[in-house]
DNA sequence: CCGGCAAGTCTACAGCTGATAACTTGTCAT
DNA sequence: ATGACAAGTTATCAGCTGTAGACTTGCCGG
């Protein structure tokens, strides 16, 4: 059978095939959307690697969270204007026309399966949120940063996801002008 | 085998008892997350029922998300201090030890469905998101509304379904005086 | 008393799920 | 060149999904 343009056999190769592809597909349709047999066949191979390779669906999802969620999107790091950067990059990334695919894209995906929800946490507490909350000066940061990400999470979920019309509408400039002040509240340090 | 306590045959009835098992399935485990026989079985009946009444799931969950948006949760009728009321209930329901059901939780839970999204839409514009638009004066209602419940719904993911350890944890009080800053930013209107 | 019609059920289908065990095939060191 | 081990595959499992058709059962008007 062997296909024309045959991977050589490369277990680390075939691995991170495996896991390109299955951070698009948990991405794009959750955790319960997809199946093994989607995303290794995306990775051209078989199902059983997946099992071979990361010991199950839910290891996988693991590897796929920590990896997702470790790159440094959204907080950029200049604290000069946390709060406006942040909601532009929100308003820019959940765009009608854009396809950004991304840790809130997969959490707001996968959240509803308790089990990815608790991998989904531990992601959260490990990067993002440490990250987030690294970049906040005064009491209560985490509080704060979670709060934070909440109303990131929040919008995108309405935006993106659900789609209602004021916000998938509405004028960028004014959205992130909004979003810029609602943020201020918990980025800027309280008196 | 008629069932010993067995329910007169009753269209009206079953039928509603029927969308009363689907409200709590669907809000607890999400569209995607309940099988019509699960459903079926709770009401005391058999899966086929579920179609005879309701078409097919996607009907079912059409009159659900109906029903369940239509109860004025969340948004209390007295504008005096819309903020503060709408972040104290919020707090008080996503309490760790609450088990309240509602609105919020049903959307969270099955917006990663794309056709569930989209009747979520629907049930948003119509009943949500519109009382909560009444409730604003000033320019932008809808927009800074739809803010408004991207911050709840978060805020609810955050701490109820994802559990990130910050927001679960914090005091109530100080929880809910941060969201009642955050929320006052599009509750009260621009100069 | 009983016929008709609606309420409700049984059986079944075609397709999917994640996972396991046993099998074949390619590659590299000797 | 060849043997050994890893890489990859095929077959299969038990269970679930939503829905369709044909069936039985109970109630209510005459």
């Amino acid at each position: 059978m062997t296909h024309p343009t045959a991977r050589p056999r490369n277990a680390a190769a075939t691995r991170q095939a495996i896991l390109t592809s299955a951070i698009t597909a948990f991405t794009r349709h959750g955790y319960d959307g997809v199946g093994v047999r989607d995303i290794a066949a995306d990775a051209g191979v078989t199902a059983m690697l997946v099992n071979r390779y990361f010991g199950s669906k839910e290891g996988l999802f693991t590897e796929v969270v920590d990896v997702s969620f470790a790159e440094p999107t959204m907080v950029p790091p200049g604290p000069a204007d946390l709060a406006a950067e942040t909601a532009g990059a929100l308003v820019a990334r959940t765009a009608p026309e854009a396809d950004h695919l991304g840790p809130f894209e997969l959490m707001l995906r996968s959240a509803a399966n308790p089990r990815a929800a608790e991998i989904i946490r531990a992601g959260i507490e490990k990067h993002v949120g440490a990250r987030f909350t690294a970049a906040l000066n005064g009491p209560h940061a985490r509080e704060r940063a979670e709060l934070g990400l909440a109303l990131l999470a929040g919008t995108w979920l309405l935006r993106r996801l659900v789609g209602t019309s004021a916000l998938r509408d509405a004028d960028p400039g004014l959205l992130t002008a909004q979003v810029t002040r609602m943020l201020s509240v918990v980025v800027e340090p309280p008196a």
